[in-house]
RNA sequence: CGCGGAGUGGAGCAGUUCGGUAGCUCGUCGGGCUCAUAACCCGAAGGUCGUUGGUUCAAAUCCAGCCUCCGCAACCA
């Protein structure tokens, strides 16, 4: 069972503020999409990190009067605490900054350099001098510097380079041969069209900032983004060092997940990179969508809403979150956010239908039977289309899943909880428990609200780990009863099974009220 | 003529590959039920499917033009 793999990522996050919604959006789709894969059976490397060198961390660590080092460190501790609050299941935690991945880094560059993938060239751009920063032409604002906004100068470096311009037709070809390395499609035009319209070197190294890996012979120059944190998939791993088994055994990747804004380097720079080192390269890349603001801007902070994960997580629970964020939001799309959004998903979703069915079906075991279901049950045509849906459910939704539709999945869960929920009004419950004669049909149907319970319960594990045990402490489900395997069957309950109705999963939020402190709150 | 995506009842979306009574969720209104978290179930109202023209017995779906919004157009994590 534990010899098939799967090892997807998350990007590496750049850790110049603290984290926001969009960054626990990937994470949470990543996270599902390995608790999933556990469930299924695989051995699981799920991993996560940030990329923790650049311009951008040197320049933001002197404005609060810190060390590169010690900047990082605190906001790597904040990434860190949110993913524990969000329980987030990564096997592995890789920051650019631990010496390993330097290490590793180093020798890749050296690898690269003597195999001529890399060289040494000119680097020309525009530079402004207050802020030591070079600029390409297109990131000029009116020909200014974008940060000051001051005049630049044309100037030249030294630099190097990798020879990227020399993978167009085999990363063309790469798209051809398998349409599904880049996901969803619409992506993969965007890459082949940006391919045609010519490759060239790519300068991965700087000297205008020191907070980075040095070229391991020429001190003056630090490795650049690039070869520095798309690595990582391969460094947290262990290539490059000493122990590799981890490599030899995870790689190459099933999966990277990844923000559309920087699909570019995962699907020319990294495999191009790959390619060079003459390494297999990853099966998918997936670009999801954005959390965009009402106004359609990118999510970030403090603008109107409340987006920081950790206070919605407080608020309403980790797995009321988790499940918005993958319900709502079709993977490869963009979508707007809103706390009604979320308000109204946690109150249609998780309390009216799912907790309240929960709810309701512990409620009449207890009241019609102490909590426990007799032995002997009478089944009735009528619940023969409860059942072929359950039987059907599995694989609808692992069809979505294998897909990463993540939405799709839930929806196809959530239509049958809906089935259950009118289940109840159609055999009427209640009005069977009136006359002690029909005390075996009363029984079947609570059972069968048991069973779907129960099936719902192992789908909705990867979404929301928190809550699915706590519907299994309820309903008496064991480990063996929550397998995999027996989401796809009926009747795995033990017949004469004990009930303890527990307390509500999921209360119902006053939308205004909620609406009004919120409000308060962003003041 | 750079490349690509999108425009469907109040809101958010599906349907467009292979034309044939316009569908889902939320919201609204009416009814039912009382096991349950004032939840659940049933029903109704509401759309000339961006626009103009074309093909066709028939177009949201195919073709052409136009309008609007958005993404990409590299050294930005």
């Amino acid at each position: 069972m534990n010899n098939k793999t799967f090892y997807i990522t998350t990007p590496i996050y750049y850790p110049s503020g603290n984290p926001h919604l969009g960054h626990s959006y990937c994470t949470v789709a990543t996270d599902a999409m390995a608790r999933y894969k556990r469930l299924c059976g695989y051995d699981v490397m799920f991993l996560t990190g940030t990329d923790e060198h650049g311009q951008k961390i040197q320049t933001n660590a002197q404005k609060e009067n810190l060390p590169p080092q010690e900047f990082v460190d605190k906001l790597v501790a904040e990434f860190r605490n949110l993913w524990s609050i969000m329980d987030i299941s990564n096997d592995r935690y890789i920051r650019t900054t631990d010496e390993s991945h330097k290490k590793s880094v180093q020798k890749i560059f050296q690898t690269l350099y003597d195999k001529g993938e890399i060289y040494k060239g000119i680097y020309e751009g525009w530079y402004c001098t207050p802020c030591e920063s070079f600029f390409t032409e297109t990131q000029l604002v009116d020909k200014k510097c974008p940060d000051c906004g001051r005049e630049v100068q044309k100037a030249k470096e030294e630099a190097y380079f990798f020879k990227l311009s020399k993978y167009s037709n085999k990363l063309l070809n790469l798209y051809e041969e398998n349409p599904e390395f880049l996901m969803p499609e619409s992506r993969r035009n965007e890459m082949i069209s940006f391919i045609k319209n010519g490759l060239s070197d790519l300068c991965v190294t700087r000297t205008s900032f020191d907070w980075g890996i040095k070229v391991p012979f020429d001190k003056n120059h630090v490795i650049y983004v690039w070869l520095d944190a798309l690595t990582n998939y391969i460094t947290a791993l262990g290539y490059g060092s000493d122990n590799d088994e981890d490599f030899k055994k995870y790689w190459p990747a099933d999966v990277h997940f990844v923000g559309k804004e920087i699909i570019r380097f995962h699907a020319i720079i990294w495999p191009a990179i790959l390619m060079a080192l003459e390494l297999p390269l990853p099966k998918h890349i997936y670009g999801h969508g954005w959390l965009l603001f009402g106004d359609g801007t990118k999510m970030s902070k403090s603008k109107g809403n409340v987006v920081d994960p950790q206070t919605l997580c407080d608020r309403y629970g980790v797995d009321a979150v988790k499940y918005f964020l993958l319900r709502e939001i079709p993977f490869g799309s963009d979508s707007i956010f809103t706390n009604e959004a979320l308000i109204n998903r946690i109150n249609s979703d998780l309390a009216n239908d799912l907790g309240n069915l929960v709810s309701r079906t512990t409620a009449m075991v207890e009241k019609y039977f102490n909590g426990v279901l007799p032995q002997e049950i009478q089944s009735e045509s009528i619940d023969d289309e409860l059942i072929n849906m359950a039987r059907s459910l599995r694989k609808n939704y692992e069809d979505s899943m294998e897909s990463f539709k993540f939405s799709n999945a839930l929806a196809c869960v959530f239509k049958f909880i809906s089935r259950s929920n009118k289940y109840i009004d159609e055999t009427m419950p209640w009005a069977l428990s009136k006359d002690e004669k029909n005390r075996s049909r009363l029984a079947c149907v609570l059972y069968n609200l048991c069973e779907s319970l129960r099936i719902v319960s192992i789908l909705l594990t990867p979404f929301m780990p928190n809550t699915t045990p706590k519907i299994q402490e309820q309903l008496g489900i064991t480990h063996e009863m929550s397998t995999w395997e027996s989401a796809n069957e009926w009747g795995v309950l033990p017949r004469g099974i004990k009930i303890k109705k527990g307390d509500v999963l999921f209360p119902r939020i006053d939308v205004d009220k909620e609406i009004a402190e919120l409000n308060d709150i962003i003041k």
